[in-house]
DNA sequence: CTGTTCTATAACCATCACATTACATAAAGG
DNA sequence: CCTTTATGTAATGTGATGGTTATAGAACAG
């Protein structure tokens, strides 16, 4: 994963909205009026943030009739989080197990 | 894990300075000077990026005399990890062994 | 076509983020 | 003390970020 990548994902999470909706995806797909009405925040804003999610890959969005689905894409949170882990050995235990799941990974 | 700390975590990630910081601090702890020489960078900014991944738990500092050590603190890096591993079910494959490292992380 | 619904874009504003240079401060040594 | 070394802080410029309201556009229904 490129660092032009990283940034775009770790920025895309470092907003606590943005993260809310990864979450709100993760249990279904949602269009931008199903995503709105979670947060006291504007349409446009949370277009603003679909959008920024896009870019970093971490939403796809397929038309729906008038409407657009959003669908997470957890490829890229899979990427960023090999990159952290390449602390283990800093961690505080279960380095095997973690061992176990970057060698999948590749 | 906080939503603040998630911000203060994955806000310290977003920036490629830092993420090289912390992957020299993960060979060995460094003070100012021995990091500012690794960027083409003036020390003040090196010193504000210090800052940030302090403030976000991510290094820890000790006075050496007149310089500062900055030492990895991995324990945020793991606990950000286990929340972007929450979205393990759709990741592509490799589920469970991932899952033995979230019930390792409790 | 026309109207309705859903979403995107434009224009704007306030604040934050990241860099600079100049200067202040802390610790050690002669 | 005074100097040197190492680092932090202040002031500043600039572009990005995150929100708003108003408006434009796309798809469907009648």
């Amino acid at each position: 994963m490129s660092e032009e990548q990283l940034d775009l994902v770790f920025g895309a999470l470092a907003d606590r909205t943005r993260r809310a909706i990864l979450a709100h995806l993760a249990t279904t797909d949602a269009n931008v009026g199903e995503l709105t009405a979670l947060f006291t925040m504007s349409q446009p804003a949370i277009s603003k943030h679909l959008k920024v999610l896009e870019v970093a890959g971490l939403i796809s969005r397929t038309r729906q009739g008038t409407m657009r689905l959003s669908r997470l894409e957890a490829a890229p949170l899979r990427d960023a989080t090999a990159w952290m882990a390449d602390y283990r050995t800093y961690w505080s235990e279960s380095y095997d197990r973690l061992d176990e799941l970057l060698d999948s990974l590749d």
